[in-house]
DNA sequence: ACATCGATACCGACCGGTTGGTATCATTGC
DNA sequence: GCAATGATACCAACCGGTCGGTATCGATGT
């Protein structure tokens, strides 16, 4: 019963509640209700924040995508000097975060875009601003590391970035099938060794 | 009105309607009667042939992996003699079957176990088996690549066949998020070059 | 100091429609 | 005649969403 769960205002507590459920429960699957019932509120509340389901959804990822960018923004990894240790440093970070319950590390936004992209076209949109944002905030470090280390490059900085954000959904979605994330730490690896051989860094072992 | 489509017997007819439909709308979102409707059935004939919706997924599971056997086994690259070229024409096949409207070149296996791992255990179970299988077809070329080109190499052939699912899987969820095929079609090009240098064999262009 | 009042927050019963699933019946082929 | 096949009718449970109501609180007038 700590404070973030049982203070914090109702609305947060219901994008709370929906972070978690629809992470392990999928968007369709997951009722108005079972959103309440996890957040401790009742549907009046419910009705009181959100028009619609649907707005919910769109409001979680935005509440998603605010606590990734404060969880990168503040992970050691931020204040290497280096663009390529940064970026390298990102890529760990991520394959250390994969750990626990599965609906605890995978993403509100490629599990909800997966189902709703052809449906809920808000959804849809608000998946594919939010994965831009994470996107674009690594293309940034890859665009410094290529002026560096690798300027004449073939590849752009932005698909690069989308890459590594492709290979961890991609990771999410073995992750889910294997039933743990071992499976989508040794993606990472392979992720990790594709940016060094970009950037002619030679492998180095982390562990 | 194809013969596949109304002269097949209605139990195919009910799996190819669920492929088309999960695809577009996820498993949860899709009911038993979207799939009559698109088969050309009613509910009567549904569970005639399964005893429940959750049935049908397994079952749909095992349907879309045989067609995918077909179609990658029949593929022209499977003649080619050496192994690295069999695996990159894989993935450039991979590449030029991104093609076309979204829920006909996503994977069914990966849009179903992504909402139904931890409430289907049936159905997470029957996306591991089915991956596996094309993770395991692929880890064959793998094997016998990395014996010629790369004998001491430090990664397992099993592991690169899963990350090659893992970065197809991802780029169906940047798909999805983008509304079309190119980005998918750009992680594939990543992958690809990252497979060309773990084999020491120079980038060539494929357009 | 205190009564009044409107706004905000939240509750929970309720509604029409949809869901997965069942029971029953008509048709067909052997 | 009978088993397999599929259509039709139906059900109880559940769904998203509505609605009338209550509790709380700051602002206002006196």
């Amino acid at each position: 019963m700590n404070a973030a769960q049982t203070k914090a205002d109702a609305r947060t507590r219901l994008l709370d509640a929906a972070l978690h459920v629809i992470r392990a429960q999928g968007y369709a699957a997951t009722s108005v209700d079972d959103i309440c019932r996890t957040a401790g509120l009742t549907k009046g509340a419910f009705f009181h924040y959100f028009k619609s389901k649907e707005e919910l959804a769109v409001a979680a990822a935005a509440h998603f995508s605010e606590m990734a960018v404060r969880l990168f923004g503040e992970a050691p990894y931020r204040t290497l000097a280096d663009p390529l240790d940064r970026l390298l440093g990102y890529i760990d970070f991520r394959s250390a975060i994969l750990d626990g319950p599965i609906p605890e590390f995978t993403c509100l936004l490629g599990t909800m875009v997966q189902e709703a992209y052809d449906t809920h076209p808000a959804i849809q949109r608000a998946c594919d601003t939010y994965l831009g944002v994470n996107i674009a905030d690594v293309a940034k470090d890859v665009e410094a590391a290529k002026a560096v280390y690798a300027p004449t490059a073939e590849w752009g900085a932005e698909s690069l970035a989308a890459y590594t954000q492709a290979v961890l959904q991609g990771a999410f979605v073995l992750a889910k099938a294997k039933g743990g994330p071992e499976i989508a730490r040794e993606c990472v690896t392979h992720l990790r060794r594709y940016v060094e051989q970009l950037f002619d860094r030679p492998t180095s072992k982390r562990e």
